[in-house]
RNA sequence: GCUCCCGUAGUCUAGUCCGGUCAAGGAUUCGGGGCCUUCGACCCCGUAACGCGGGUUCGAAUCCCGCCGGGAGCACCA
């Protein structure tokens, strides 16, 4: 109550001690007096009877926070895949977060392939050009410009000159591993207290092919002991001798990430980075460099890591699977790529507000596959036709099935009139889903839309055919079951998740849908139509979506 | 081990910078009900949170200190 008071009237709050002493004499006071009193005395005292309830709060809109300093029209931004596989949620998240801020100040969003020469391990490989190019069309993401990393590699030596003139580099010679025991100790490698002139002529040996891979880095001078570790010495440039897709041989010394981004990010004139967390001490590289040379460079800003709970692939697992041809290449649903999901049926709109609610929080998050799911039935529920689908059938034969009902009209959506009603052969041979007839054998149940059976008591594993009896035919509360009628059923394979194939029956109506479409099988999921599937034809193939 | 980052319901998130209408909002999940010939959708209702412990203050999710827990980095990968 008294910080109510406080809250409401900022003059009380000097008199705070005097107003707490007021406030329990009078509470004291008021402590025996019965309610309906209470009520009656604050009624003269003129105050609003009852208090007037709470306004709902507004929805909160999950906005993205502003950029610092961002000029409207101005902003540039910048995505920066390495070129090594498809993209998965994670780089979504990088692309509708840029995408979100291009469109909330206008400016540019520019592609620029990570391609320095990477490793052994990590190649860069041609044909990710493409498939990331195509990955960011598929989100709707279209950069204002696509930029080569490996065009650029020539920028970066004079860059290197400037910092070796500062005298904040030298040529190192260590193999690797004493290099990394050197830093883990804090101890000088020989050639740290090299000068700036003989700096420039090792740099100069570097550039012209007198070091073999491996034998010579060119090192930031920082401090041997820094409390950070990772920071110590950084290597600026290296040698590799591997061949790069798109440049050849055409360079041996390549810079490493940080540098590279020090140089581009100034010389590209982005206005804002933003990227995921795992890459902050890039940050403090860059403004080590930055404030180095004397130049002014872009602020930073970072989000968490995101992992889909049922998204355990890694990347290198689904890269490996996808190159030994053990996944159905970058569009199998267990990659979770962008591509598996459109596959699936997921919306890119979907995939985009569900990232964007995230909003740039640090926190790393596990978030369950669900709430994409409903963020994308929100979107197509409304316009997607039921149809019938039993997994693993059995044949249901229905003694006493009513011959009015062999053919009956179902509506394509239970909601939507407007979706219009399909036409069914129904009775008296059905197929039924397995699982269904064994669960809930002996009881009467629905099949759906049609009339109640009792199905038969017991159902011994790899029955194809049982009988039911049919009972009545108003609707009741009894389990529900979707069924196919025998006469028009047709074969339908289905890509689960997991990457196998599920054989089933769905009723005649789905072989006119068309490639691409997105059907619900009713109490199973929705799924949607394989791309490359000949209208028309058995088996019908769908790839599973969601519940 | 060292460095940095992060802890709000089952799961995400708003609020934290700048303490007070926050008796903490929203989404999703879950439970109940309604509607409905799906276990889907829709409508209504409900459960449920400031990691812990100190401190500052009239007042702390918010500021300070300590602890605990989680993540990332410590590559001549990106």
């Amino acid at each position: 109550m008294l910080s109510r008071l406080l809250a409401t009237d900022p003059a009380l709050r000097p008199k705070a001690g005097e107003l707490r002493d007021a406030l329990t004499t009078i509470v004291a006071e008021l402590e025996g007096v019965p309610l309906a009193e209470l009520t009656d005395r604050l009624a003269t005292l003129g105050g609003p009877v009852a208090a007037a309830p709470r306004p709902p709060k507004e929805a909160a809109t999950a906005e993205l926070p502003e950029l610092p300093g961002a000029v409207p029209g101005r902003v540039v931004l910048r995505l920066a895949p390495f070129p090594s596989g498809g993209l998965h949620i994670g780089h979504g998240r990088m692309l509708f977060v840029n995408q979100a801020y291009r469109e909330r100040y206008g400016g540019r969003l520019l592609l620029v392939f990570d391609d320095t020469i990477g490793s052994e391990e990590k190649r860069v490989e041609t044909e990710f050009f493409d498939l990331i190019l195509g990955d960011c069309e598929l989100a709707g993401v279209r950069p204002d410009e696509v930029l080569y990393k490996s065009d650029r590699i020539a920028a970066h030596y004079p860059w290197a000159v400037r910092v070796i003139e500062r005298g904040a580099a030298y040529v190192c010679r260590c193999p690797p591993e004493l290099l990394r025991e050197n830093r883990a100790r804090g101890v000088a490698c020989p050639e740290r207290a090299q000068r700036p002139d003989a700096t420039q002529d090792e740099w100069r040996r570097m550039l012209d092919g007198a070091y073999a891979p491996g034998e010579a880095t060119l090192r930031l001078r920082t401090d041997l002991a820094d409390p950070d570790p990772a920071f110590r010495d950084r290597v600026l440039f290296r040698l590799s001798d591997l061949e790069h897709p798109r440049v050849g041989h055409r360079y041996r010394v390549w810079p490493l990430l940080e540098f590279s981004w020090a140089v581009d990010d100034v010389e590209l004139g982005i206005s804002h980075v933003l990227r995921g967390k795992d890459l902050v001490i890039e940050d403090r590289m860059e403004r080590f460099l930055w404030d180095l040379l004397g130049v002014e460079g872009p602020p930073f800003l970072h989000w968490g890591m995101l992992r889909v709970r049922e998204a355990k692939v890694a990347k290198s697992k689904a890269y490996r699977e996808v190159r030994s041809g053990a996944y159905d290449g970058w569009a199998d649903p267990r990659t979770w790529s962008l591509r598996s999901l459109d596959r699936r049926g997921i919306s890119m709109e979907a995939l985009r507000e569900f990232t964007l609610s995230f909003g740039l929080s640090l926190t790393d998050i596990e978030v369950p596959a669900e709430t994409l799911y409903a963020e994308n039935r929100k979107r197509i529920d409304a316009r997607t036709p039921r149809r019938s689908f039993v997994a693993d059938p059995v044949k249901v034969e229905v003694d006493g099935y009513p011959f009015d009902l062999a053919e009956t009209t179902l509506p394509n959506h239970p909601d939507r009139p407007e979706l219009g009603t399909r036409s069914v052969r129904a009775g008296p041979t059905f197929y039924l889903a397995r699982a269904d007839v064994v669960a809930q054998a002996g009881r009467e149940i629905r099949l759906k839309d049609l009339v109640n059976v009792r199905l038969p008591a017991t159902v011994p594993d790899g029955t194809a055919t049982v009988r039911a009896e049919f009972t009545s035919r108003p609707n009741q509360r009894l389990p529900r079951l979707q069924w196919v009628g025998a006469e028009a059923a047709v074969p339908v394979d289905v890509l689960e998740l997991d990457g196998r194939h599920r054989q089933g029956l769905g009723e005649g109506a789905i072989l006119g849908a068309r490639p691409e479409e997105i059907v619900q099988f009713e109490r199973v999921g929705f799924v949607r139509l394989e791309k490359d599937w000949a209208p028309g034809s058995a088996p019908v193939r769908v790839v599973y979506g969601h519940p």
